[in-house]
DNA sequence: CATTGTGCGCAAATTATGTGCGTATTTTGT
DNA sequence: ACAAAATACGCACATAATTTGCGCACAATG
């Protein structure tokens, strides 16, 4: 499927304001609200737009530490990638998680209420992990600039 | 403002899937329409829900390459620090940034069409600016864990 | 140059939202 | 412990949004 200048648009304004009608869409891409509504279906069902999703304040559900933590692990075999993948998908306070060019194996976006549950993620989860050899971790102090759309057009 | 179970678990469900009605908020909490309605105003208006965004594929927008940059300033004034995060705020392509305890002075993630593409942004925007010192770049290989929702409950 | 396909707007049926209102439940203060 | 106040609730109904069918216009295709 390929996306002409008004997908791009619709998508661009979906992607800040992701709960537009289809006549906020209308206006903006100068359409009627039932074809706007069809051509965001049509994005939704092909794949686009993978899903919708409210942003919520972090520190009003008392996460006051972001941090991100780089581990190593001790070997390099299939099993402890996919080993090391599933403990990723089983703790909640892990958001992201990348593998990535340079030294560290992986790269991890993590979510805690404070330092010490931080510090129990890295001692009594992380490292507890047989495959995991080594991790570094920094605390976040501040974000100049938070998830904003990606860029489009 | 405080939050009760009800208000996590709408705030839960809100966070996986952002269009769902005040009906089938009003299922998952056992809760008539319009409460459930009246509640996700009130949890908007006091800025707990700080907006919804349409997820899209970085991939169909022909974003291929993900990347990370740590960026070490020149020097550590006020101004050299304002005059960077305007900088962030310009570049579309720099979708967070964060400062963090540690060596470098930022952490920006970047999305680009192709590996020209960080390269031009690498050396023409981020050292070409007066207060970059010095920039490493980590490109992401592969995402096992891509944005999950806040860890809440 | 005809045919096919795609995108469009309009209209109407269906569905969702949001507010007034009266009742129930919880909290607060004495 | 109990009364008063505050908060949360469901229902009903008015307003707004969505989502089809349908016919028309325009562009691409052979």
């Amino acid at each position: 499927m390929s996306l002409d200048p008004t997908d791009i648009a619709l998508l661009s304004h979906l992607q800040k304001h992701g709960t537009a009608t289809a006549q906020d869409l209308a206006e903006v891409l100068h359409l009627s609200p039932s074809q706007a509504g069809r051509r965001r279906q049509r994005l939704e069902e092909s794949g686009v737009i993978e899903g919708y999703r409210a942003r919520i304040d972090p520190a009003r559900l008392g996460l006051h530490v972001q941090a991100f933590v780089q581990v190593q692990l001790a070997s390099h075999g299939v099993e402890q990638g996919t080993a090391f993948a599933r403990l990723l998908r089983t703790r909640p306070e892990i958001t992201s998680a990348w593998t990535m060019t340079g030294e560290a194996d992986y790269l991890l976006r993590v979510w805690c209420p404070d330092l010490p549950a931080l510090n129990r993620l890295i001692h009594e989860v992380l490292l507890a992990h047989p495959v995991v050899a080594r991790v570094h971790s920094q605390i976040v102090m501040d974000q100049p600039k938070a998830d904003a759309p990606l860029p489009i057009g």
